[in-house]
DNA sequence: ATAATAAATTTACGCGCGTAAAGTTTGCAG
DNA sequence: CTGCAAACTTTACGCGCGTAAATTTATTAT
């Protein structure tokens, strides 16, 4: 293959026998042409390896192929794989997805809608910060671009949202800590996004169902560095012996994850047997609970289910238009997974 | 702002009042231009957001002045941060970079060289899969893009490499742990990349050099799923009892940190103390190693040095053209960081 | 002031492709 | 064989901008 270097699509026809509106038909839709062109224009493709210039593509199509995805932070193992997951659908789907990694700060997100303004794309999956969010700049952005928010859900921005049922979430683990052992008090930290809040209210509300009364415990701390904040706030609390009970529900995995650490320093023995001195739980099943010491009893997200419906989500909106007609919330449960914290 | 929209750069320079060609040449340099007029295009931006379209800049510019960054896996938050802290060294720079991920995939990475092409970057930084790689699909790449190594190397190809100084990182953890304790042994898994062969070769030279016999266990399993693979091996070598030591050094974190977890499922107390049954330490300071329990001892990357330096290079090698004349290799050297693992 | 230089303008072309309209060929049913 | 729709070819325009050449205007030096 490749005689001589292609330039153009012109070329490319010549060589191919067919006319260079025929091969930009093809390129667009190869089933949008007959099987015999078809297999003219494949059989020169392997002899001379020829790519449309997609510089020259986007600037003519009506609407591009591109899907952006914003993630609120990429270094975040959970966020990298979701991410990695709903690409690789929007390849098979025949578009061109982009990850963005808004890394923990509003202003970073605004400069990513900027960016995804400028590709022109198709549409955009987000999972915005939460509460950090420029409400309005998301608003004026999905105003212009067919947009699903996923995993963190803003109210009435955007076409659609994707997450997870947070209640649920701490209903199973409040339901299952009660029921195995001393009601859990609720460690939580400064709330970056909706999904924390309603994890409090869900404890609380879960807790008073059962007839215990919700404590729930503050650690200091902002930003993304959460194992850092469950860490410091862990080593606070312990040492100051201000824990009121020997059962820890963390608000999510990864604050649990620093929490077990300062544990560990302070030498309380975690788990659920006789000879413990605490149990800690927290949610999301982060892709590193498995090999916390010990490994560490959770909540799982469906993030298959959640990845799944947010590209259909997205891919049905493209094609009706960009307007569907009114928002729909599509909440998946959380399966309990026992292991050796709680 | 934003009275009415503009439609195009012919539009916009007839709002600032100043000539097309000037307006596009503001936008290529807006140094380049007096300051009168650098004033006066400058005044119509705020008025009337308008910004060029990238693809028509893209198609018509001889070079673009887009940016590929490849990492190996960026569901590893080590390469995610490498990966952030390199994005905006680029933007500061002036260019535009996009981070893709090869997912521990040989074909993936080819998919990713592909898709490099039709952007038709002016600069790649690679950090490529390592062993798994095809070597001639990124050396064929290389001819025609200018491309930097970085943190893997493959001898020859690219125009240079930034890495880090493996010998040195194994010298220091060995050192370290022939002089607080018994003389350790070396835990690695299939190697993936010319770094992890390096460490083995370094430990062996180490040891004998210290008048230690160099022991080297193996653990099974392939993929990037490393701490899964340091769990499983961990798990199979306690239980069999064919540890020969009372000291690990891990070929690098991950791997430390699944056979950590093995330790604690085990019974294993793990550190330095007295009371310690065995001592764990890695390599790469991982972002997760200081939540470890107990903390991990390793030989942190310096990851600031290592991207400034590839974003220099590449730089560089950008402005002079592209042929650099002789392919460089930089290594950093690590630092111990010693905390409770051993 | 005038000359010399720098910068901006005018004019024009081309990049590679999408896309539309009109005419031509092909495939297939009856 | 005829008829007809589907698919193709030809022709042509436009997208938004980079860029070059020739000309005019503004700035600086003398």
């Amino acid at each position: 293959m490749g005689e001589d270097k292609i330039k153009n699509m012109e070329e490319f026809a010549a060589r191919s026998g067919v006319s260079r509106p025929t091969v930009s038909k093809y390129f667009n839709d190869p089933n949008s042409v007959r099987k015999s062109t078809r297999i003219r224009i494949e059989a020169a493709l392997e002899r001379y390896d020829y790519r449309p210039n997609v510089y020259a593509i986007n600037q003519n199509r009506r609407l591009t192929k591109n899907i952006g995805i914003v993630v609120p932070f990429v270094a975040d193992p959970f966020f990298a794989e979701l991410a990695r997951n709903i690409e690789q659908r929007f390849i098979a789907a025949g578009f061109s997805p982009t990850t963005f990694s808004s890394h923990g700060s509003p202003q970073h997100e605004n400069e990513i809608l900027d960016t995804l303004r400028s590709i022109r794309p198709a549409g955009v999956l987000m999972a915005p910060l939460g509460r950090a969010s420029d409400r309005s700049s998301i608003e004026k952005f999905c105003d212009d671009v067919p947009t699903v928010l996923f995993d963190s859900n803003i109210e009435g921005v955007g076409e659609a949202f994707v997450g997870s049922n947070n209640m649920q979430f701490v209903q199973l683990s409040v339901e299952y800590l009660c029921r195995t052992g001393e009601p859990p008090i609720f460690l939580e930290m400064s709330p970056v996004n909706p999904n924390a809040n309603k994890r409090r209210n869900a404890f609380i509300q879960t807790m008073e169902r059962l007839g215990f009364e919700p404590h729930i415990v503050r650690v200091d701390g902002e930003g993304w560095g959460f194992e850092e904040i469950g860490y410091k706030g862990g080593l606070k609390l312990i040492s100051e012996r201000s824990l009121p009970t020997k059962s820890v529900l963390c608000s999510n995995d990864r604050l649990a994850i620093g929490f077990l650490a300062a544990c560990y320093e302070q030498g309380l023995r975690v788990g659920h047997k006789a000879d413990c001195d605490i149990r800690v739980a927290g949610h999301d099943d982060h892709p590193f609970s498995r090999f916390t010491c010990p490994s560490l009893t959770t909540v799982s997200q469906d993030y298959e289910a959640i990845s799944e419906r947010s590209v259909e989500t997205l891919l049905a909106l493209i094609e009706s238009g960009g307007t569907g007609d009114s928002r729909h919330e599509t909440l998946f449960e959380g399966k309990l997974v026992m292991r050796a914290s709680a």
